[in-house]
DNA sequence: ATTCTAAATAAGAATATTACTATTTAGGAG
DNA sequence: CTCCTAAATAGTAATATTCTTATTTAGAAT
């Protein structure tokens, strides 16, 4: 998988650096979903000098390429970022705890692209997340924040 | 519509303060869509010494009771916030001028939630936005970031 | 009108994310 | 191997958004 996105950078001309690396590394060690935050952490491990803004650069690049998807969550500590081995397709938010789990389809059809391009409008992307209580947060009162949803 | 609001703020046992009220004239007032800061800046004007906390307080709170939706734009002023004349729909957000324009419909149909809530989740919301380029930006360019999409 | 209390605010701080600029570097060309 | 240049980084700063806490206030009850 490393080498699969490494050759994805190389093919469009990006450049390998042991930063890149070291957070392409981060993305695939530190489960399904992380954080910036934590990819960050990771990496210091090896790369003292890394900063946020670094991360943040290479996710974005990530995702241009359509190798990383982030998901927009009400949590304190950021959204979540995660590799796309498969195919494309939406996440199911806890509101409560935060956590996020992966549906195994996507409801935006082409049609829906095709519709939504109006007025000359070229549709290139889209962001969906749904949001609500996942079962251990509806079952245990207030969530405490663990035991909850998919890693 | 502003006493419609203010009803619906009272029924749901919600204090109307002239802060509150400012901030509602604002949404009103600031065109269809409008960022935190453009309704700092309305408000401002009557009472100066609201802050911007304030602001996303409220919002967040009309948004709770689905009066007001929020747009995610990939924009260095924020995101954009809309009251909800009609019901709900979703956006085209166009990534060169970042200005965002309504969809008459939303694609996800109820079938999609129900699909969704897997696992025991409960659905309760969505959030949805199609992302591009307007017709101004393809044609003229590189967007100069104006005399694009609608207002 | 006065009192009371939960809700709302102001002020300041924290945090996530993005932007800017000077410096460094990967990797191709010679 | 050395040179060159566009790409990438570090460092810093700016900005959007959220949080904390002490203070104020709307509106209900008296």
């Amino acid at each position: 998988m490393k080498e699969k996105l490494l050759d994805l950078l190389r093919g469009r001309g990006h450049k390998i650096t042991s930063q890149r690396r070291a957070i392409i590394d981060a993305l695939l060690a530190g489960g399904h979903f992380v954080t910036a935050q934590q990819i960050l952490d990771i990496v210091k491990q090896t790369h003292p000098d890394v900063s946020l803004d670094t991360v943040y650069r290479n996710l974005s690049l990530l995702m241009e390429l359509g190798a990383v998807d982030e998901i927009r969550t009400p949590n304190r500590d950021g959204n979540l970022f995660e590799v796309l081995t498969t195919g494309h397709h939406s996440h199911l938010v806890c509101l409560t705890c935060g956590r996020a789990k992966c549906l195994p389809f996507c409801p935006i059809k082409s049609s829906d692209m095709e519709q939504a391009g109006v007025d000359g409008f070229t549709v290139t992307s889209h962001s969906l997340e749904f949001y609500g209580y996942c079962r251990e947060c509806q079952t245990s009162g207030a969530g405490e924040g663990f035991s909850c949803c998919t890693k």
